[in-house]
DNA sequence: CTAAACTTTCAATATTTATTGAAAGTTTAG
DNA sequence: CTAAACTTTCAATAAATATTGAAAGTTTAG
C-alpha cells in the first residue's frame, strides 16, 4: 500500500472509532491527521486535506485544545496559528480516558448513589428489585471509576507491566 | 425520593449513559426498565412504561436479544412473549465489554495492523511519523485488546481481587 | 381451515447532531 | 489609526439517526 492510500485509510478509521463512541467524525480526523504529522499544520491545511469548512476546522479543533490533545504553536514572524498534537501514546491515552471517565462514569455514579436511599419499602418486590440493582450497579461503576483513577496517575510502564502480569 | 421517581430516573440516567457511548437511548432505556423489573415484561408494558412505539420496542428489544442481555421468556397457557434482563451485573459488564471491544476495538486493530507494513520510504519524514505513530497506536490498542480478553475470561473475585491490589 | 392474537417489517417522518459559510470580531504591521 | 490578515461565532442547512404506525407475516386455539 502506498501512503496516500495509507493516509487516508487511517483517518478514515480513526474517525470512525471516534463516532462510535461519541466523538464527532471531523473531530476525530483532525487529530487522526495532527497525529501523523510530522510538523505544525495551520488551520488551512487541515480544512485543505479533509475538505471540511472553516468553522468546522475551527471548532473541532478548539475541542481538541480543550481535552489537551492538541496544542497552538505560534511561528514567529508567522501571523497564522498552528497547531501540533501530542504525540506520546500513553499520555494520549490517559486524556481520553479522563475525558470518558467524566462523561460516562461520572454522571452515572453521582445518580446512582443518589438513588441508594430512595425511600423504599421493604416488603415491595419492585422495591426490592430496585435495590438490589442500583447497589450492584453502583458497587461495579465504583470500581471502574477507581480503576481509571490509577491509570490516571500511573506512569505507563509500571501500569503495564503490573496488568501484563494479570494477563500472561 | 420517592419509588417512582427514583425509577424514572434511573431509566433516564442509563438511557443517557447509553446514548453517550454509541447505544440509542431506547434501547437502554428498555435495558434499565428490565434490569430492575422483578417480573418479565411484555411488549407491552415496556412500550407503555416508557411510551415508545411497538415497533421501536420490538427492535430494540431484539438488540438487547442479540446481545444476550435480555431473552425470551414464554408463560405456559399465554400467548403473550415475556423479555427478563440478564441481572447479574457481573455478567452485563462481561457482555458490554465484549460487544465494546468488538466494535470499538478489532476493527481499529485491524486496520492498524494492515496499516503496519505500507510502502515506507526511508528518508520521508512524512512517512516516518506515520511510522512511528501507527506502530505505537497499534502496540496500545492491543494491549487494551488483550486486557479485555483476560476479563471475559475471568471471574469476578479474581478480575476485582486482583485489580484491586493495584488500585490500593 | 380460519380468525384472532400476537410479532415483525419498513417506508415515511421526526428528531438529533454536524457542517457550512458569511458576517462579526480580533490582532498586528505599517 | 486603519486596513489587511487572520480567527471566531452562529443562524441556516444538510446529514445521520431514531421512531412511528400501519400493513404484512406468523402462530395457535378452536
Amino acid at each position: 500500500m502506498k501512503f496516500p492510500e495509507a493516509k487516508k485509510q487511517f483517518i478514515q478509521s480513526w474517525g470512525t472509532l471516534g463516532s462510535e463512541w461519541g466523538i464527532n467524525r471531523s473531530m476525530a480526523q483532525v487529530h487522526a491527521l495532527l497525529l501523523i504529522a510530522p510538523k505544525p499544520l495551520s488551520a488551512e491545511e487541515i480544512m485543505e486535506e479533509l475538505s471540511i469548512s472553516r468553522g468546522n476546522a475551527n471548532m473541532n479543533l478548539r475541542d481538541l485544545i480543550n481535552w489537551t490533545l492538541v496544542s497552538k504553536e505560534l511561528v514567529p514572524g508567522d501571523r497564522k496559528e498552528y497547531f501540533v498534537a501530542e504525540k506520546d501514546i500513553w499520555e494520549i491515552a490517559r486524556i481520553i480516558a479522563r475525558e470518558r471517565k467524566r462523561r460516562e462514569i461520572e454522571p452515572v455514579l453521582k445518580v446512582l448513589n443518589q438513588l441508594k436511599d430512595f425511600d423504599a419499602a421493604k416488603s415491595n418486590p419492585e422495591h426490592q428489585a430496585f435495590s438490589k440493582t442500583i447497589g450492584d450497579l453502583s458497587d461495579l461503576v465504583g470500581k471502574m471509576d477507581k480503576t481509571v483513577d490509577v491509570m490516571l496517575k500511573a506512569d505507563e510502564s509500571w501500569f503495564f507491566s503490573t496488568l501484563l502480569k494479570l494477563i500472561k
